[in-house]
DNA sequence: CCAGGAATGGACTGCTTGGTCCAGTGAGGG
DNA sequence: CCCTCACTGGACCAAGCAGTCCATTCCTGG
């Protein structure tokens, strides 16, 4: 599987990565052939297959991988350091920051719902993706609670869920509907929510 | 654009709608051509282009408007009489019950990020959809303000805005992780957060 | 400096698939 | 009864696209 790769070939190899993760940002994947790919990046055909032995499905993978990459190191150092509460408001505007700028599609809804589902090395990825990222929140909830600065009885898996969960939806309906009202209402609430003292 | 359609015409019509619609929930659209439509359904490529002359995208914008009708009847009554505590506690569950059931694909998500989200007419149909969905929630959470049963404080879009990403956000990742947890877990989080006091 | 493998260019192929065309069939209104 | 027009069947076409192949150039270690 893994080839010997100068660094050449490595720099190549990546800069296709990239120059198809952009084109499919832009256009969507069904809307991404070989050729654009190819026209975009300034590679032949040859390279493609060269790079990724398996044609297109390997690309994509790959640029799948890169995007779930940047979903995290875009939050960074943010949401590795939730660990007060004007800590957790700074990681909600930079989300906000984050996702207004794109606009576009998040990247991981778009190649979830368009690469096969069922492809188990892309549930692979996606779930890796959720879990370090669900990782991250549960962590800063566990520390507002270590603190003191949150109730107690908060129950920390569900409220990362939530927390996930507003971002996700937000993220979705402003793709679908480009307005930024959802992701800061839903991420506004539902930190707030965590604050709230329990009954 | 319209044409005279017998009984006949409008049911073979419909047919085929519904079973696109059927097969895209299955496979997904990049893996759904006219062939296999055509073979679902019994019926002949003529036919296709007879009752949608514009060809493929014009199918698959009947299909999206289907979907989007499906999402809000799917949630009735429920969804339309959210006027106590306990109706809102239904209709959670209702949804949940749906998404459980159909697993798949949002079909909301799932059109919108693989039909051209540029698309004037896309855009028309997903933004209705989030319009009425947003309606109903909006006058659900006005009516427990108006019985007392929540704080008076409650701002009610901003609310609503949260409850529905939660809905969107939880679908979106039961879909990537087939985990129903995070749609539970959010809609909780979203509607005990409605009844908690303001400070 | 010279082999040998990595890297690159680009022509070529075959399949998939959206879309066209025309020849038939059938049912409802005059 | 029959004429018209909606409806249906399926062969056929052309474009786009993933994937193949081979010739050529580049780079590096010995």
């Amino acid at each position: 599987m893994e080839r010997v790769l100068t660094a050449k070939g490595a720099a190549t190899r990546q800069r296709i990565v990239e120059g198809a993760a952009q084109l499919i940002r832009e256009r969507g994947v069904a809307n991404v052939g070989l050729d654009d790919i190819r026209a975009s990046t300034a590679t032949s055909k040859s390279q493609l297959f060269h790079y990724f032995p398996d044609g297109k499905a390997d690309l994509m993978l790959a640029v799948a991988r890169y995007e779930a990459e940047q979903v995290i190191t875009d939050q960074l150092p943010q949401l590795a350091d939730l660990t007060t509460w004007r800590k957790w408001q700074a990681w909600r505007r930079r989300v906000i920051q984050i996702y207004d700028a794109q606009r576009a599609a998040c990247p991981l809804s778009a190649l979830t719902a368009q690469l096969g589902k069922a492809d188990p090395t892309t549930r692979e990825i996606v779930d890796g993706l959720t879990d370090e990222w669900t990782g991250y929140l549960a962590t800063g909830v566990q520390a507002l609670k270590d603190s003191g600065e949150i109730d107690p009885r908060v129950d920390v898996t569900r409220t990362a869920h939530a927390i996930l969960s507003a971002v996700s939806g937000g993220a979705t309906l402003l793709q679908s509907t480009n307005r930024l009202s959802y992701l800061e209402d839903a991420l506004t609430e539902a930190l707030d929510n965590m604050r709230r003292p329990r009954s």
